[in-house]
DNA sequence: TCTGGGGTCCTAGGACCC
DNA sequence: TCTGGGGTCCTAGGACCC
């Protein structure tokens, strides 16, 4: 059996432990910049706050309903998913984290054992060490234990926030409750397809023929099919490096001027750098995108990439900036206000076994060089910059409403009298 | 006025190879 | 008049996840 373990609006719970407030208030966790609404109490979802609600949209109704509005903090946030993801390794090897607020857990030759108990244990004692509420599905496959997290989340009176989806008849109960865009790996545009042919619920999904699945979307959305009759596709899957690795980011203000531009991805190139290192791979391809803001419909529009394929792979700050900078001139237009940039570094080696070209590789000369650099900064804080990089800390991310670094910084840790 | 960031996987079409 | 088959790699874009 497979079960999923997910902490319950995970941000909003962080906030909560250190700020108890906060219980029984409608509260949100804006993104970066302080835009949109990603995490949400009960109460602001029952409100009507929906996930990814730009705010400025719903200013009368935070005012009118005295919403607690908070700025992400993802310091607090790592760190105490770090601390929850410690307690439920103890429960059983057999672990994947899928995302930083929930977990898939195999549970191979626990046939004697009472899952339902099981969970439960590992929910209070989560709840008691760290004060994250969560909630868990149980079921014969990945795509299933989702759907179970679902009934829980849904029913937490009813189910005590653990569900144990062990039964055919269970199974089917579930799937006609929820909707296609309920079931995982089916988002908004596959649903309005399917709803187009009639599929009511996530059962008239499972029940289409296989082929028309596979050939109208693809295998992917076949694997999800099987997966919800209970043939398990999709196993755990272990710890592995990352793909691709990116630096993006949408900009306070309009950016018109070419040297602006320039510097922000600069910048986002260095840090696409210095993730590589830290997970000891090298890049390949380089991708620079530039975007105007497609919310203003009234203004000139213009979004361009380059994929541009590296005369061979490096982790060096200096040769993946430079072809950063390249394709921005290449890209940029000059009546055009950029909204957001970003890069993106993808295919992927690890650093210390590839192939050397016979003709041009300076890597091995910047080696020692970001050693150096990526020691000290790491040390003192991002003292050691690039010279067209933003010296000033001119760009600074909107967080009118953040909270303390309660668990990863000394200073702002909570006193008490 | 103000609308996030970081990932994965898949597909189609074009250009090229022998 | 009539022009193959089996591959790889690249690029761009789409869809999904949290």
């Amino acid at each position: 059996m497979f079960a999923l373990i997910d902490c319950n609006n995970f941000y909003v719970s962080c906030e909560r432990v250190f700020n108890p407030s906060l219980n029984g208030r409608p509260v949100i966790v804006l993104s970066n910049n302080d835009g949109c609404a990603i995490s949400r109490s009960d109460e602001a979802k029952k409100l009507g706050i929906p996930m990814g609600a730009p705010i400025f949209k719903y200013k009368s109704l935070i005012d009118k309903h005295k919403i607690v509005v908070l700025s992400s903090n993802y310091p607090l946030y790592a760190d105490m998913s770090h601390r929850v993801m410690n307690i439920i390794s103890g429960f059983t090897p057999d672990m994947e984290i899928y995302s930083i607020d929930e977990a898939f857990l195999k549970f191979r030759g626990y046939e004697n054992y009472d899952l339902f108990t099981l969970a439960s244990l590992m929910r209070n004692k989560i709840l008691k060490w760290t004060g994250i509420p969560t909630s868990v599905g149980i079921a014969p496959t990945k795509s299933l234990a989702k759907l179970a997290n679902k009934v829980a989340r849904k029913f937490p009176v009813q189910t005590n926030d653990v569900y144990l989806l062990d039964s055919d008849n269970k199974r089917l109960k579930s799937l006609t409750y929820f909707k296609p865009n309920d079931i995982w790996g089916i988002g908004k545009r596959l649903t309005r397809r399917l709803e187009y042919i009639g599929c009511k619920n996530a059962l008239d999904f499972v029940n289409l023929p296989e082929q028309w699945v596979k050939s109208n979307f693809s295998v992917v959305e076949l694997k999800i099919q099987q997966e919800l009759k209970g043939i398990s596709n999709l196993n755990l899957e272990s710890i592995k490096l990352k793909k691709s690795i990116a630096t993006t980011r949408s900009f306070d203000k309009p950016v018109c001027d070419l040297d602006k531009l320039k510097e922000r991805v600069s910048t986002f190139s260095l840090s696409c750098a210095e993730k590589l290192r830290r997970q000891n791979s090298i890049s390949n391809v380089i991708i620079v995108f530039i975007r105007s803001n497609f919310f203003r419909k009234d203004l000139k529009q213009h979004s361009c990439s380059r994929v541009i394929t590296l005369p061979y792979p490096t982790n060096s700050s200096f040769v993946l900036n430079n072809y950063a900078l390249k394709a921005v001139e290449e890209m940029f237009q000059s009546n055009v206000s950029y909204k957001k940039a970003g890069v993106i570094v993808t295919s992927l080696s690890p650093s210390d076994n590839y192939q050397l070209g016979i003709f041009e590789n300076e890597d091995y000369r910047h080696k020692p060089l970001m050693k150096i650099i990526d020691h000290i900064n790491s040390k003192y804080g991002d003292k050691i910059k690039l010279a067209n990089q933003d010296l000033t800390k001119k760009w600074k991310m909107k967080q009118e409403f953040l909270s303390p670094s309660y668990t990863t910084r000394l200073s702002d840790i909570i006193r008490i009298r």
